[in-house]
DNA sequence: GTTTATGCAAATTCTTTGCAATACT
DNA sequence: AGTATTGCAAAGAATTTGCATAAAC
């Protein structure tokens, strides 16, 4: 899902508003295409307040809009979420490649994480690949 | 590695002082057995400074007595290390569950991660998968 | 007009550094 | 004795809440 408009209906399904911040922050997500930590936006956007960036990413992460990464950093990131809709299965399995030379965080949309046996007794909801090494832009 | 002389010739061989801080720092993740915020550590000895703790982590990090675990929170976690040098390799990729229920994050040590294949061009440096569901106990 | 989102102020928590005092070897 | 570690002070960064104003519907 690359186009705004789709986006701007996404937004109205969930009783979001349409505010210039909301869209820009979603144009930077797919322009970008990489995860972004808050500081990021407050970068890119130092005319929006930082509370207004933090509570759009709040608002987003309760309609999925964006989902958290998980990251060794103590500082959390956001990815846009996967809003293919053509898709039956749930697309909460992911796997993210950390770069330890330039430090972008990509998602690799096309890597499938293979079926992990898990020990007996745990049930399974989600499951997040971190791959950390050189990406390909750096080697 | 769960005697806690065994720690202490770690800490011997990395010129790393034998401290109240540091010893109690590791019988509780051995007596744990999970993984722990900086914030478990100062609610758990209030009589050591948040500095302390901080920096206790920080060394212990730098020789690889604990590591990091990703995780979705914006709040940096550690785990103890497997310091099991019978094994020759590194033991550098980690599978951990984060239970939905009750919030304690585990290391799988038995779960291995599967061969990933990663686009081509990808160097891997280290390996993490985060398995989000409900542990055993509260299942 | 009603409701939601934003900006500002401010509190809280987390992370980090400097320096003098203390403890370890 | 010499060096590493700790505690205290304090700064910096990240996260979170309250409330009045402004914008979206």
């Amino acid at each position: 899902m690359e186009n705004l408009e789709e986006y701007k209906k996404l937004l109205r399904s969930h009783k979001l508003r349409i505010t210039d911040c909301r869209l820009d922050v979603i144009k930077y997500f797919l322009q970008e295409n990489r995860t972004l930590f808050q500081n990021d936006l407050e970068r890119q956007f130092p005319h929006y307040d930082r509370v207004t960036l933090y509570r759009t990413l709040i608002s987003f992460l309760k309609y999925k809009i964006v989902h958290q990464i998980p990251n060794s950093t103590g500082v959390a990131s956001y990815g846009l979420s996967n809003q293919d809709f053509t898709q039956t299965e749930s697309n909460d399995n992911h796997t993210h490649f950390k770069c330890n030379y330039c430090g972008t965080i990509k998602c690799l949309k096309e890597t499938a994480i293979p079926v992990v046996p898990l020990p007996v007794g745990y049930q399974i909801d989600k499951l997040n690949l971190i791959v950390d090494g050189i990406c390909i832009d750096c080697s």
